[in-house]
DNA sequence: GTTTAGGATTCG
């Protein structure tokens, strides 16, 4: 450091890049992929950064020397450019290495040494450096999520993608093409890992030591590019691996067969896929080693035989009714984008076991969204009726109009008008050939109320002035006169119209009552829609969301059926189609399960509880899933 | 003194 010259660095906010200007930038690492040999002369890493402005800025670092790249671990990890070229990609600034680049690199935990990292031999570092490491560390700790894809074995899933810390044990070649690498973490995967099959002798690593740590132990295949790296590492290595997948090997669909994970680093360098070697010194490592230490002890515990071997290991494997202990995985629950409203005390079953039971029965699952039917919002609102359990359309507004005039055709009767109940009153249009329109006032007491409490029977009104009343009056029930009574009109039609809420009759199960029977409700402060149905023998139709999800978790796939009013998407099915707002909402939930875009590894999990039961149509017989007692989880919505 | 790559998962 005393040889640095005495210069004054400019630091240039994010904001504010020309293009064609080299500068000195500092920033959060949002994205990055750790070094690799590019296809040119030169090592290659893409590190985007943000900083306090909110700005991002995907930088294209080249060298020929490994060590020159800065030397970052991880998402949120704080670094300092120096002789950053600006240019423009795409209409956007883009930083590219230019001759003398440096870098310096920082934990970005907030609270931890500002230590830098580096191969620079000399560098200028002082307090106001110190104070700008800072200040992005509390900026970044509100402003950027802390990294997700760190992941300890015991928590990895089937279809993952995740960053795991890790000390490598072995390491074999077993193609052209791809690589077997033997690591450990010390914790335990949910299900055992695959056993990649080599020559003995091609193994390199203390082949004892590793039989010792059995299921401590997992296999993983390095692909194409990977593969001279993972040459190059040496036994003992503290790794990180950066989007590794998991996959669950398929099922042979023979009991007892235990479920196994496989572990894949694909070829490429997509989304920051590869291997770095942490240095001893790194504060994961650290904790790591602290790790690896306990479960090694463990592990000769074991081996002393105190405690025995595969078959009193609580993996997940299908006995022979097909049935499944998971406890494993209960323990290693990732949060889920559903939840339970009842039914917490069933064990989860995988899809495939599911598939082989009999109807009916009742699973907790866990599983995600891969599509689902129908694909507009609009087209899954349908009435139920709880009774007949029947399903039904949601009349169309020009169909509604239609009824409704059917209705009006019938002149009102002036002797049903002005009763104790009600007060009536005539309006005579002036344009439309004088049609007269008829609204009752029900009284309360033998008082008219106000009108936002008022409930009005309308005879011949249109659907348009039914909706003007709608707005002013607490409730329309449209009418029509009858031999003795005013009397409902079909069921084709509302029979209570409350705000810019419809509320329907089931035609099969109603068996309607007399106008008259309302004055028993008449002293009530509102009226209910279920009051009002009930003393006029209606049985109500429910506004019902149905949609068929498609669920997915990796051990096989399942079509289950979701009928709900408000429950599961905390969304009224009744309001969805009235609102905006609401529908932006239903989307966005949607959305969120089936992210667009992306593939089903990226997907959230949900846990749902389904129960099966048998369909006959003819002489076929079905097994159907619904899904039941499962809402949205409120910090996903 | 040029090129590399230019974030955006999978053959295995």
């Amino acid at each position: 450091m005393s040889l640095a010259p005495v210069t004054n660095y400019i630091y240039t906010p994010l904001s504010q890049l020309k293009s064609g200007t080299i500068v000195n930038v500092y920033g959060v690492v949002k994205f990055f992929k750790p070094p690799y040999l590019s296809k040119g002369t030169d090592y290659c890493s893409v590190v985007t950064i943000v900083d306090q402005t909110n700005v991002k800025l995907t930088c294209l670092l080249f060298s020929g020397n490994y060590e020159a790249l800065p030397r970052i671990y991880k998402i949120g990890d704080i670094v300092r450019f120096h002789r950053l070229k600006i240019q423009v990609y795409k209409n956007e600034p883009q930083g590219i290495t230019s001759s003398g680049f440096a870098s310096l690199t920082f934990e970005g935990t907030l609270g931890a040494p500002v230590i830098p990292r580096t191969s620079s031999k000399c560098f200028h570092f002082t307090a106001t450096d110190h104070k700008m490491v800072e200040a992005l560390r509390i900026w970044a700790s509100t402003h950027i999520s802390p990294s997700s894809t760190l992941v300890q074995l015991c928590n990895v899933q089937p279809m993952q993608y995740f960053d795991l810390t890790c000390q490598l044990l072995g390491k074999a070649q077993v193609d052209g093409a791809s690589f077997l690498l033997k690591v450990w973490d010390g914790t335990r995967t949910p299900f055992p890992s695959w056993r990649v099959s080599i020559e003995d002798q091609v193994l390199e690593g203390d082949s004892s030591h590793i039989r010792r740590l059995h299921n401590l132990t997992i296999d993983i295949l390095v692909y194409d590019n990977h593969v001279q790296v993972a040459k190059s590492l040496k036994i003992g290595n503290f790794l990180r691996i950066y989007s590794l997948h998991t996959k669950l090997q398929s099922v042979t669909s023979e009991s007892q067969t235990p479920l196994s994970l496989e572990f894949h680093l694909h070829g490429g360098t997509s989304y920051g896929r590869g291997i770095t070697v942490l240095p001893e010194n790194n504060s994961d490592v650290d904790q790591l080693k602290k790790a690896l230490e306990a479960a090694d002890l463990t592990a000769a515990q074991h081996s002393d035989g105190l405690y025995q071997t595969d078959q009193e290991e609580s993996y997940l494997t299908l006995s022979s009714s097909g049935s499944v202990s998971l406890y494993e995985i209960e323990r290693c629950q990732q949060l889920s984008a559903t939840i339970l409203t009842d039914h917490q005390y069933l064990e989860k079953t995988p899809l495939c076991a599911i598939l082989k039971q009999k109807a009916p029965q009742q699973y907790r699952i866990r599983a995600k969204l891969r599509s689902y039917k129908p694909k507009r919002i609009f087209q899954s609102v349908k009435l139920y009726c709880p009774k007949c359990h029947s399903l039904q359309e949601v009349p169309h507004e020009d169909n509604l109009d239609a009824a409704l005039q059917d209705g009006a055709t019938k002149t009102s009767d002036t002797k049903l008008q002005n009763t104790p109940l009600y007060d009536s009153q005539i309006w005579t249009t002036e344009d439309q050939g004088g049609r007269k329109v008829v609204i009752h006032f029900v009284k309360y007491n033998g008082i008219l109320p106000l009108s936002n409490e008022c409930l009005i029977l309308i005879e011949g009104g249109t659907l348009g002035e039914i909706s003007k009343l709608s707005s002013e009056f607490h409730s329309i029930i449209p009418v029509k006169s009858g031999p003795e009574d005013l009397e409902l009109l079909d069921l084709s039609v509302p029979f209570l119209i409350q705000g810019r809420l419809h509320h329907y009759g089931c035609k099969q199960c109603s068996s309607l009552k007399s106008i008259q029977n309302l004055n028993s409700l008449a002293g009530q402060t509102s009226w209910i829609p279920s009051s009002v149905a009930e003393v006029l023998g209606i049985v109500p139709l429910q506004h019902v969301f149905v949609m068929t999800f498609t669920l997915d978790d990796g051990t096989g796939v399942l079509e289950a059926y979701l009928m709900d009013s408000d429950k599961f998407f905390q969304i009224p099915a009744s309001e969805v189609l009235l609102d905006d707002d609401l529908q932006r909402s239903m989307d966005l939930i949607m959305d969120m399960f089936c992210p667009p875009g992306t593939k089903i590894d990226a997907y959230p999990w949900m846990e749902c509880v389904i129960k099966s039961y048998t369909v006959t149509n003819g002489t076929e017989q079905q097994i159907c899933y619904q899904i039941f007692d499962t809402v949205v989880a409120d910090d996903v919505i």
